[in-house]
DNA sequence: AACATTACAAACGG
DNA sequence: TCCGTTTGTAATGT
């Protein structure tokens, strides 16, 4: 059995009151004072393999993470009727989790052959896309919002390698609510017959967490949330991306 | 025109 | 039997 990276070799527990610490990694520093909005710094965890490289945080306090669940509870509109659906080897399926799509004005994204337009933010989805570009020192027109409402709904294994995205802007995906396993795979060690034997990597992403996916992470690795049965309870995901403006072919 | 597929379900294995 | 993982899919959009 593959180890799940392990959260406690973080500095130190989430649970526990957060320490004003200096670290390297802490990519907040750059552009902060002192006494400001976020006056704590994040530790960051360093996830490496080959050609994947991935940083995870604890962004939230656990307190604040359930008002922003609650908060974007009563904001977000999801998708219904067609914009639900997706077509995939000549069927068609509802997709197995509830979707949205904000950013700003007239952005469109497109995967499987659908395209939507993003919705004008809503305010805790500003608020939650300013936090992470405090944090990241990186800016983000759009993101998508994937709703799991237990641990039947899921996303099958993927790269997030479209053509409209800014190939070195990382990924920025934020999990509120049930803490669910996400799972990378290396597009060489996938299918019977494969020649390379790569170990998948596996981690947990936790209630208030931030995990960015850097380049080139989604050029080599897939990624997938898998079924967890034993899951009850729903948790809201957001991935902020930066789409490029001017329509590419 | 090759190629990949954000879906499911059947087949396995523990 | 239950749960998790792997395999096949055979149409379509890029």
């Amino acid at each position: 059995m593959d180890k799940f990276v392990n959260k406690s070799s973080c500095i130190y527990d989430a649970k526990s009151p957060r320490k004003k610490i200096k670290l390297e990694s802490d990519k907040r520093i750059e552009n902060e004072d002192e006494g400001g909005e976020f006056s704590h710094p994040v530790p960051w965890q360093k996830i490496e393999a080959e050609g994947l490289d991935c940083d995870y945080a604890l962004l939230f306090s656990k307190e604040e993470a359930h008002h922003l669940f609650k908060q974007l509870e009563e904001e977000v509109v999801y998708s219904t009727g067609e914009e639900a659906k997706v077509q995939l080897f000549g069927k068609v399926h509802n997709i197995p989790r509830k979707q949205a799509t904000y950013g700003d004005a007239g952005l469109t994204y497109t995967y499987s052959g659908v395209t939507r337009l993003a919705c004008p933010w809503t305010p805790t989805l500003e608020y939650i896309r300013d936090a992470v570009t405090k944090t990241t020192v990186q800016t983000f027109n759009f993101v998508l919002v994937n709703r799991y409402k237990d641990g039947q709904d899921h996303m099958g294994e993927h790269r997030d390698d479209e053509k409209e995205l800014d190939p070195l802007c990382p990924i920025a995906s934020v999990s509120l609510g049930a803490p669910r396993d996400f799972i990378f795979r290396h597009r060489d060690a996938r299918g019977k017959q494969s020649h390379r034997q790569i170990k998948p990597v596996k981690l947990e992403l936790a209630h208030g967490s931030l995990l960015l996916m850097n380049s080139p992470t989604n050029t080599f690795w897939y990624h997938s949330l898998p079924v967890r049965r034993k899951i009850s309870l729903p948790r809201i995901n957001l991935t902020f991306r930066r789409i490029l403006l001017g329509r590419k072919k």
